[in-house]
DNA sequence: GAACCGTGGCC
DNA sequence: TGGCCAAGGTT
């Protein structure tokens, strides 16, 4: 399939085997030390790629190593519980992510003993891996020529060829020129490490606001030199609300025990089935009883959260909202499937540890398993 | 094709 | 402070 006359000018397509070997020399150099880099499990490969849509790598980070010790291989995630893969991926939002990858390893599980398809199709296929996804695990894993597109791949190869999203090509005529020049520059034999390096020149050089042409790899190819219109967003909103903070103390101690938090209804669309803070009916908290307020964002709201301190005996004046009300143990609240907002908040008032599923936690589990498995992996 | 799905950090 | 944005997929 020939790329359009216009495109066939710029020097991105007609010096492909230099561009290749420039970025690859470049990644090769300034590749960073991410987790999912040291293996080529297609397993790990799959659990990172989800982990990473639309998440910036520095939030993957943490999450992916807790992750992936908690549930080493297709059939231990298969096993577990969606409430203990939501409680694992608590924080890190689009839930339905971690809710297709768990019931993918179901599938993989009863269907395939565990085993992930050998092809970019073939993953395809399976819920929660689109596009993307499946050609990133298949190249990564597999070595597979296939190209991927996301955001960072787009953005370069547009500045690359100077071609803008004006409307004067329509936008489905413009991905589609995209995917055929990032095909031909593919570069086959090194897939997983071109893509690799496309995404990384994408998300620390030709950066959306402020690209560093000075030190990129690609500049002599480069027709636009950093220039990129991107489309406008809708505007956010701001919204004030308030939500109760209800403790047990420990009657000896007087030290904070249990919280009262409540399930989201399977049935909303926002987080459904994660736990959080009971909401309030009323924004207005007297100033004695408030504890806090954070700011927090959700889709396209901003929220100004004031947390109301009630004690226990006035629970029954807090609105229900249809959801399960439960007393937890804050030790058990950090492994349950909290919202961002709760996890937030909770945090903030040294009510959960530090890390939730952190350091202490990981140590221990490194003692008995983990260290012994990473050496059986060399 | 467009709306929807979360969140934290950076500038 | 507040807008911007991230290794997308599903409906």
């Amino acid at each position: 399939m020939p790329a359009p006359k216009s495109a066939q000018k710029d020097a991105s397509a007609k010096n492909a085997p230099q561009l290749r070997s420039q970025l690859l020399a470049w990644y090769d150099a300034n590749r960073r030390d991410l987790p999912w880099r040291h293996t080529q499990d297609p397993y790990a490969i799959w659990v990172s790629e989800i982990m990473l849509q639309q998440t910036r790598v520095a939030a993957v980070i943490e999450r992916y190593t807790a992750f992936m010790e908690r549930f080493p291989n297709v059939e231990a995630l298969a096993a577990a519980p969606e409430q203990e893969v939501l409680a694992l991926w608590s924080g890190l939002g689009y839930y339905r992510r971690a809710r297709m990858l768990h019931k993918a390893a179901q599938l993989l599980a009863e269907n395939y003993v565990g085993k992930l398809p050998g092809t970019a199709i073939e993953l395809r296929k399976l819920p929660g891996i689109g596009t993307y996804t499946s050609a990133a695990i298949a190249s990564i894993a597999y070595g597979e020529p296939v190209a991927v597109v996301d955001g960072n791949v787009e953005r370069v190869i547009c500045r690359l060829a100077g071609w803008e999203a004006d409307g004067s090509v329509g936008a489905t005529a413009l991905r589609r020129r995209i995917d055929e020049r990032a095909a031909q520059l593919l570069a086959p034999r090194r897939a997983g490490d071109f893509n690799q390096a496309m995404m990384e020149l994408g998300a620390t050089i030709c950066s959306p606001r402020s690209p560093q042409c000075g030190v990129c790899p690609l500049l002599e190819f480069c027709k636009t030199r950093g220039e990129h219109k991107t489309t406008p967003r809708t505007k956010m909103q701001s919204r004030t609300v308030a939500c109760a903070l209800v403790l047990q103390n420990d009657r000896r101690t007087k030290i904070p025990r249990k919280a009262l938090l409540e399930q989201r209804s399977a049935s909303q669309s926002v987080m459904p089935g994660l736990w959080e803070l009971p909401l309030l009916a009323s924004a207005d908290v007297p100033e004695k009883e408030l504890s806090l307020t954070v700011r927090h964002a959700i889709m396209q709201v901003n929220y100004d959260v004031r947390v109301r301190t009630i004690g226990a005996k006035q629970v029954r004046s807090l609105t229900v909202k249809g959801g399960e009300r439960r007393w937890v143990r804050l030790e058990d609240a950090a492994q349950m499937p909290l919202t961002g907002l709760a996890r937030k908040i909770l945090m903030r008032l040294h009510l959960l540890p530090p890390q939730p599923r952190g350091k202490a936690l990981s140590l221990t589990v490194a003692h008995t398993t983990l260290s012994s498995r990473r050496k059986e992996d060399r």
